[in-house]
RNA sequence: GCCGGGAUGGCAGAGGUGGUCAACGCGCGUGUCUGAAAAACACGUUAUCCAGGUUCGACUCCUGGUCCCGGCA
């Protein structure tokens, strides 16, 4: 039996965004309560099953991975979704978030799986009556959810690039120019330098000569109706900020975020994989191969999340959201205030 | 104490017959963004140890000082 559907106006869609260290996780669980919601994670590096501590996830020691038995995300039909993914969630304080460890840390994971998996879990609480609560760092993976982002389907061509990667930019943009001119002088100065980008957009252009009638299709979305979106943006003072990011650091290590990589490592994740380049991780590796003491590790982690938060506020405050100030006394109750406003709107 | 080498931007570190000069890297700052985004890329950013002298002109040559490094004692 399947549930009602709401309507559409009814499907409401909250986000909750800003740089690390900002408190958005312990924030979206106290909405989600009060609203009765669930979280989506929207991190590129919580995806990764056995990074942690380092990514930040605060899973209690007794939170354990389930499925939800009668979704369509369940374990018959969410099984179907993908043979390479598991989707679940985690109970933290009672609330589910979804999101995490869906891939081992040797899979290169990416913003088109993301966004699939995403809108279905969104769907899913939707269907379930529920508030989604949309909560991450990862500007990109937000913005996939918000706009439809035509060619992000496109899947890799591992042997294509396996043989890119050894031309320089001008050839690059030399290829691309043949395929796509369009497309190559569409793109910035700095993009055009970077090979990444290049070779993406040859990439897609060599699919689409293949594929002569590629529609895109995307699930939902919700830029049709303003009332059914907030963006609620985090942030406080560089100066506090940092301080957190540096509190925050302390609490990993005491964690026992080195334990952790050690047992990755031993696991037989290598260092240049995608996800231990991420933050927390990279910086450890001269300290296990004994070129770099502890204290320097320590301080190299704490400038790169700083300048992480840095970047991350260059692209959130781009975004249309609404912006409160942690730091503020009443700050809770303002943005609380804030949300009801948005769920009374038809 | 003697002999030798050195002192360049926030750090590390090149160069050039005395002629706006001051590389590259790191850092820092500002950005870019359609399947690696905690990634990748772009743009910008600051200096010649101190006091004299030679010279039209010295970071570059000379004298003195201060500090650092190596060797001898």
């Amino acid at each position: 039996m399947k549930k009602q559907k709401l309507g559409v106006n009814k499907q409401k869609l909250l986000i909750i965004c800003g740089p690390t260290a900002t408190g958005k996780t312990d924030l979206a669980i106290k909405l989600a309560k009060k609203f009765n919601g669930e979280i989506v994670s929207a991190d590129s590096r919580q995806v990764y099953k056995g990074m942690d501590i380092g990514t930040g996830k605060d899973l209690s020691v007794n939170s354990r991975f389930q499925v939800l038995q009668r979704s369509h995300l369940g374990k018959n039909q969410g099984a179907t979704l993908t043979k390479k993914f598991q989707i679940g969630y985690y109970l933290v304080n009672d609330i589910p978030i979804w999101g995490l460890d869906i891939v081992n840390p040797d899979y290169q994971f990416n913003v088109g799986e993301y966004s699939k998996i995403a809108q279905k879990i969104i769907i899913d609480i939707w269907q379930r009556e529920k508030l989604p609560i949309i909560v991450g760092g990862t500007g990109l993976y937000i913005k996939s959810l918000l706009e439809p982002m035509e060619y992000t389907v496109i899947p890799p061509n591992k042997k294509l690039r396996k043989i890119l990667v050894h031309d320089d930019v001008t050839i690059l943009r030399k290829k691309l120019e043949k395929l796509d001119k369009k497309r190559l002088e569409d793109m910035n100065n700095s993009d055009r330098n970077n090979p990444r980008r290049l070779i993406r957009a040859i990439e897609i252009a060599e699919y689409l000569k293949t594929h002569k009638n590629y529609h895109f299709n995307n699930i939902y979305h919700c830029s049709g109706n303003k009332n059914s979106l907030l963006l609620v943006g985090l942030t406080a003072g560089k100066k506090i900020l940092f301080k957190r990011i540096e509190q925050r650091i302390k609490k990993r290590l005491k964690q026992g975020i080195i334990r952790e990589i050690k047992k990755l490592v031993k696991m037989g994740y290598g260092w240049n994989l995608p996800a231990m380049s991420g933050l927390g991780y990279k910086e450890f590796k001269p300290y296990f191969e004994k070129k770099q003491k502890l204290a320097e590790v320590i301080k190299k982690w704490q400038t790169d999340e700083q300048n992480y938060a840095k970047k991350q506020l260059v692209w959130f405050l781009k975004m249309p959201a609404v912006w409160f100030d942690i730091t503020v006394p009443d700050f809770y109750t303002v943005v609380e205030k804030r949300i009801c406003n948005f769920l009374q709107k038809a």
